[in-house]
DNA sequence: ACATTTGTATGTTTTTTAACATATTTTTAT
DNA sequence: ATAAAAATATGTTAAAAAACATACAAATGT
């Protein structure tokens, strides 16, 4: 059986919360579970949407392919939440891609189950405009940061949004994820040399230290501060 | 009494359309019209949204402030459409500015009579829904151009922009609005200098006619093509 | 175990664009 | 009507970041 998606549906914490017992049984039996190993592609630019996307375990990044084929991640995923729920609900195809940064697992709730529920819910309606306005607030954010910032700003803040996205690990300073310099590039609106000499920049100035992918905070102060100047 | 409310929300188009006379009514009761001059603050980065504003008439200006106080423009509103929604949906406080770029009226409707009749309205909230997830699309796809076009690609795309939002005179060529450079280069991401400068580039390679304020379009393909190529 | 590919690192050059400077024109206020 | 301010225009310089080049290390496949 599915239990990733029941897991979900039935988690005290979700959006899902507000449904009665029937209504949560008929999500769990329109919903599949599907696995992905680091690098697979979840869906791509074009594609069009099947249902709702809940990422149960792992990490996804979604971005979008520029001007010759550069890419700019848009978004970073963590469990549990929804990838994919914007193209999903403007009835549109898919604008950007979803890749697994490590090992995932996906729940998708088939989408008329899906709509029939929403339309008698209206809490969850609300939960869903709350957060599609909350992620166009960050994204015009972003916007402007990505346009505005230097070089060292722009980093300075995809470290801070790595940590508050994903956290630190026991130690209290090595940010929870680990990626590729390029997608730290990808993230960041720089080449990956870049994000390569400013990254060896910050830690010569100890306000980070670099094992590998492992990124340390050490000086969260100096990074806000050189994520404000910009 | 406040006529262009009424008008809006008894408009055949508009979003209230799916509601009862008696819904229609209670927000008519519930709105209040305000007009505005040209250059006039209708909201600012902070202000704590205090109803669903719509503009009736006018042009408005959405942008925020950056690194230095330099300006982006997020959006561009005409009417009859909502301004500010995405601040009041996602319970926070505005986080960018409105001002009016026209002669505007708009119609508040009162925050707490909207939520009420929201509670009731499927088609009302899925609307919502939609709206908020095709401007989060535009807004991504924003992000990536602004962040990965050279100047020319960024005001040609601008432009095209302008023209698909606000539609061209009787004369199918000028656009149909008038901003100052300084407006077209917080739009694109470039100093004023440089919208000057590249704007004249593009009249004097015949694929646009300067007037003042006024802007023809000579070219279309030309400009979609700049505009592709970045 | 070794070759091949992928990722990381760093120096150099070139391109792009912002910053600055200075006219000139247009608009606005008195 | 006239001064002051704002907007437009254009040339020059400086700074930022991309592009390019090359080296080395790590991971991967055979």
């Amino acid at each position: 059986m599915n239990v990733e998606c029941h897991n979900i549906i039935d988690n005290q914490m979700s959006v899902f919360s507000v449904l009665s017992t029937d209504e949560k049984e008929l999500l769990k039996r329109n919903s599949t579970c599907t696995y992905y190993k680091k690098n697979d592609i979840i869906y791509k630019e074009g594609d069009k949407p099947s249902g709702l996307i809940c990422l149960s375990k792992g990490k996804v990044k979604i971005y979008k392919e520029g001007v010759g084929g550069r890419e700019q991640i848009v978004r970073m995923a963590k469990p549990v939440g929804f990838i994919g729920y914007r193209a999903l609900f403007a009835e549109q195809n898919y604008l950007a891609s979803a890749e697994a940064i490590e090992d995932s697992v996906i729940c998708t709730i088939e989408k008329e189950t899906l709509f029939r529920i929403l339309k008698t819910n209206y809490d969850l309606a609300l939960s869903i405009i709350r957060s599609l306005a909350s992620e166009l607030g960050f994204s015009n954010n972003r916007t402007v940061t990505l346009t505005q910032k230097h070089i060292r700003g722009r980093l300075a803040e995809s470290l801070l949004f790595l940590k508050d996205t994903y956290g630190l690990e026991e130690d209290d300073a090595t940010i929870k994820v680990y990626l590729s310099r390029e997608d730290i590039a990808n993230l960041s609106n720089m080449t990956t040399s870049n994000a390569i000499r400013t990254l060896s920049t910050f830690a010569s100035e100890k306000i980070i230290a670099l094992d590998g992918r492992k990124i340390k905070i050490l000086g969260l102060k100096g990074l806000e501060r050189i994520s404000e100047l910009g």
